[in-house]
DNA sequence: TAATTAACTGTCAAGAGTGACAGTTAATTA
DNA sequence: TAATTAACTGTCACTCTTGACAGTTAATTA
C-alpha cells in the first residue's frame, strides 16, 4: 500500500552522474549540488537517496571497480581459444567494448588519490594485473613455447597502449594515434610470432 | 634600503607547493590552506605572494607544461646520433632522467579537466605529440629504411608505456611492472631491428 | 641609527557547500 | 475513498574557504 519505491533506480542515477562529476572535477570535485544539475533532482534528495558526500564517492569507487571487474570476465569470455591474443587487441583498440570513457577517469582519480583510499588503490593495482593476466593467458594459449617473461612485456606492453589511449581520449588526440597504438600492439603480438621458440634475452 | 625581496622564490616555493597539491587532490581540491600548510607559510601570505586561487591555478599549469617542455628538449639532447632509440628507452625506463611524479598527476587532471581548460588541454596535447616526435626521429636516424607508419607506431607505443608505468606510480606496483615495460619498449626496437627495410603491413 | 619598503600576521565579512529536519505531494492498496 | 508510506521540497544553522585590509616585523641603505 505504501507508494512503490525508486530507490535502487535513483541509487543509480545518482552514482552515474557522480561518476561524471569525479570524471570532470576529480574526486574533490563531487558536491551535491552538481550531482543534483546532472541528475535533475533537488540536492537534499540526492542526500535522502544516497547518503552523505562521503558515502556517495565511496559508492561511486566501489561502483567503478566492480565495472571494471565486470569487464574483465566479460573481456576473458570474449576471447576465442585461438588467435585469442588477436581477438584481444581488435577489442581493445577498435570502438567494439571500449569503457565508458567516465570511468578510466574516476580511474585516474583514484589513482591520484592513492594514499587517502589505499584498499581501493590496491583493488584497483589488483584489477589491472587481472586484467593483463587475462591477456596473458591469451598468450600462452596462442604461444605455447613463449618465455613467460616475453608473455608479460607483451601483455603489458598491450595494455599500457589500451589505457594511453582511453586516458588521453579527453585531448581528442589525433585519429591516426588509436592506429598508432594499435599497429603497435600488433608488432608486439608479432613478435611472438616469429620469435615462439626461439627467444634470445630482449 | 628597502628589505629584500624574496617575490619570486617565494612564488617558486607556492607554485611547488600548489602542483603537489594537485597532483594529490586534483584541479578541484586545491586551497589555499592546503598551500599554505604545504609551505610552511600562513595563507594570507599565500595570496600576496601569488594572487587568489585561480590564478595559482593557472601558474601551476603553466609551469608544469613549461617543465614538459624543458624536459622534452633535455630528452632530444640526450640522445646520441646512433643508437637513439635505445638511449631513449634506457632513460625512460630506468630511474636517471625520471619525471617529477607529481608532474605527471597534474598531467592527468588537466586532461580530465579538459573541458575546462581548453587551451591548456591543446597545449598538452601538442606536447604529447612533440615528445612521441623525438622518438620517431631517433628511430628514423636508427633505421632510415623503416616505414613511416611503423615507426610511428614503435615510437607511440614506448611513449604510451613511459606513460603508463609513471601514471600507475601511486599504486605502487610490482617491481617486474617496470622491466615488462621496458621490454616491451625493447621488443618494439627488435621489431625494427629485424625489419628494417622489408616490412610488410603490420 | 633612522628611513624605507617588503615580508609577514591577525582578523573579519561574504560566499559556497553540507547536514538536518519539518512539511508537502503522490502512488498504491485495503 | 481513506490510510499508508515513499518521494520530494523548502529552509535554516553550521563549517570551510576565500578575499580583503589594517597592522607588525625585519632587513637594507643613507
Amino acid at each position: 500500500m505504501p507508494r512503490p519505491s525508486v530507490q535502487s533506480a535513483r541509487l543509480n542515477e545518482i552514482v552515474e552522474a557522480a561518476a561524471k562529476c569525479v570524471a570532470q572535477y576529480g574526486l574533490e570535485g563531487v558536491t551535491l549540488e552538481r550531482i543534483a544539475d546532472e541528475t535533475g533532482l533537488k540536492r537534499p534528495l540526492i542526500r535522502h537517496h544516497a547518503g552523505n558526500r562521503e558515502e556517495i564517492i565511496n559508492a561511486v569507487v566501489t561502483h567503478v571497480l566492480s565495472g571494471f571487474g565486470e569487464l574483465t570476465t566479460m573481456f576473458a569470455n570474449a576471447l576465442p581459444a585461438k588467435r585469442g591474443s588477436y581477438t584481444a587487441v581488435d577489442h581493445l583498440f577498435d570502438d567494439h567494448g571500449r569503457s565508458d570513457p567516465a570511468e578510466m577517469m574516476v580511474f585516474q582519480s583514484i589513482v591520484a588519490a592513492a594514499d587517502r583510499f589505499p584498499a581501493e588503490a590496491e583493488a584497483l593495482l589488483k584489477w589491472v594485473g587481472d586484467f593483463t593476466a587475462v591477456v596473458v593467458e591469451a598468450i600462452k594459449r596462442d604461444f605455447p613455447e613463449v618465455e613467460s617473461e616475453a608473455a608479460e612485456a607483451v601483455a603489458h606492453g598491450i595494455v599500457a597502449l589500451y589505457f594511453n589511449v582511453d586516458s588521453l581520449a579527453p585531448l581528442k588526440p589525433p585519429l591516426a594515434w588509436r592506429r598508432y597504438a594499435k599497429n603497435a600492439a600488433l608488432l608486439l603480438l608479432r613478435f611472438l610470432e616469429d620469435n615462439a621458440g626461439t627467444q634470445r634475452a630482449p
